[in-house]
DNA sequence: CCAAACGAATTAAACGCTTAACCTAGTGGG
DNA sequence: CCCACTAGGTTAAGCGTTTAATTCGTTTGG
């Protein structure tokens, strides 16, 4: 159907090689030919076929990237920053949402070695061992997000959630909160608990009770069933440490609700910085994960474990960063 | 490096044909065999290999969508609706951003081209005409977003953008408001234009003036601004219709800036129907664009046109719904 | 002035799969 | 009983590239 190097080559009058070694430069073509070579590829509109490319060469020079939801705000920005960088460094990429099913996880990786991807940056959590250790096997590198202990092929990338909790706890500490809530998220998920536990520990370290502490799903609904929840305490908290932005939104519709001003009354906090926190009103106090340099680590992982001959898993902190907004403030006089 | 269909065969005691035979589900292999070769390919593990594949069967089996920015909220939801579709359909779809850049729309372009995609959604304004006829050359189906007129390989998608605005304006006509607002996006934006003649239209045929007529930028930057120059009109409109949500969750918060109270001074709107409207305090009230049957329709559009021998472009009509929130009310008393 | 080295191009063998063409028994109709 | 089918396989020729091996002039150093 389409044009073919043949048909370059025949314009040119050089062979399929030639072709070829000019669109690699390999450098191994005269400029003279070089020059004659590009042009006809240009005039004739030729687009090499990545397929035939892929197949001859042994190397799909392709990255792929697993994510749980691309709806969730928390992503596109994550994609769109490994996708630039895969690029950057002469990948193609491929993206697979598996939205939070088992199935579609092993669909996706599936399909990532159906296209043999040099590399694969997972960012859900429902991926089973065993789909890891075929992975494993076929030798592609793998990151991971918070999730599994480096070895060979696969590098994590480890987000310090403590210190952003810390840092929030310290902070509405410092404004004088002594009963902070926290909204947790889904139990069975790594992230989460991390953020609930460095929470009770920072509690702790201030010579604070944790709690109460609630659950929600990390959805709008679950924050807004919070919200209410705690607008019916007594006492009441005077801050609420919502598990991530989408929570601390619903928590606050719930408790302006049930009539409670925020931050006068009780303070709010989320988890993120995805551009809800800044949309929503109030603009939500924060803690933003850099998810920029987060999609570039991992293609930057990726790039390098699938480069090297013997490779060496490494473990990749991200720093977290306190972001305030309106939606806290001072604890109310007693 | 991967296992191949000759391992399988061997592993089975078959012929590679076969094993592709029943992969492929022919229906040229008997029962026995076809179970054989099945729990063989399960055993070892065994994936085809895509590229290999495609280019054997000289069809790629690919369905391409480009969009300006994954991480504008309209986006997220067509791609996943698109990619659920087009799996449903037996296709592998991939996905380019193009960040709003003409150079990465060509890049865009150009790389569904080198992936011989059979069609794709371009659901972004900057591509050239010079790009799309080079895709109608290759005879790769297209399917453009409220742009072009509908011609061979090329269907277009119509948002009925004209009767979503006309749901707004009626209501808040009905409501009692008489002074309506508009605030537009960009200029060169086709999309745009459509809903601001749709206004400018629609107040005419209620008898009101139309304007005051303010300009955005689509972003929740240009709504704040909007906002506060809002504020400080006199006489000042009594509700606001924003080209979409982000610039609604703009001027609310201008508004709100500004010392005013919304709903109860001033009604505002937006459009999309984004999660925003949703999360936003208060809720916006806005227009649904069915963004799921959007990405349906899209690839079921292109699976059409590369199907049929001499495709006919069609038009599409996605309906618009009004979506009421906490944004808009009753016109005060002056 | 010759051999060695080099630069610039060609030839042809993969890569892993699909598929048309071909083969070989076993079946059934006349 | 024979012929034409059919069901169930195999063989081998591509698909559009890359790349190792090769060829063929031209330099260049000794």
């Amino acid at each position: 159907m389409g044009l073919t190097i043949r048909d370059v080559a025949k314009a040119a009058g050089v062979s399929t090689a030639t072709v070829s070694n000019v669109l690699n430069k390999t450098g191994k073509v005269g400029r003279r030919t070089h020059l004659l070579v590009l042009s006809t590829v240009k005039r004739l509109g030729y687009f090499p076929n990545v397929h035939a490319r892929h197949l001859a060469s042994r190397d799909s020079r392709t990255l792929g990237i697993i994510v749980s939801d691309i709806e969730n705000p928390f992503f596109p920005e994550v994609i769109k920053s490994f996708e630039v960088r895969a690029r950057q460094l002469g990948y193609d990429a491929i993206l697979s949402d598996t939205n939070y099913d088992p199935r579609r996880t092993r669909e996706a990786a599936e399909r990532m070695m159906e296209h043999n991807v040099r590399g694969v940056a997972v960012m859900t959590s429902e991926i089973s061992l065993k789909l890891i250790h075929e992975l494993a096997r076929r030798r592609i590198a793998v990151t991971f997000l918070d999730l599994a202990p480096v070895r060979g092929y696969m590098s994590n990338l480890r987000i310090d959630y403590f210190s952003g909790v810390q840092q929030i706890v310290n902070y509405l500490y410092k404004n004088g909160h002594r009963r902070i809530a926290f909204i947790a998220g889904r139990p069975r998920l790594k992230s989460n608990n991390v953020r609930l536990e460095a929470y009770e520990k920072c509690m702790r370290n201030l010579g604070l009770e944790p709690g109460p502490i609630l659950r929600g799903d990390l959805r709008f609904e679950g924050g807004l069933a919070a919200g209410l929840a705690i607008a019916k305490l007594s006492p009441r908290p005077t801050a609420v440490v919502a598990v991530n932005d989408l929570t601390a939104v619903g928590v606050i519709k719930g408790l302006l609700k049930a009539g409670f001003r925020v931050p006068q009354d009780i303070s709010v906090t989320g988890f993120d910085n995805t551009r809800l926190a800044e949309y929503s009103n109030p603009s939500i106090t924060t803690v933003d994960v850099h998810r920029d340099m987060l999609g570039k680590m991992a293609a930057d992982a990726l790039h390098e474990l699938s480069c090297s001959a013997d490779p060496h898993g490494r473990e990749y902190q991200i720093p977290a960063e306190l972001i305030l907004g309106d939606s806290s403030g001072p604890a109310p006089a007693e």
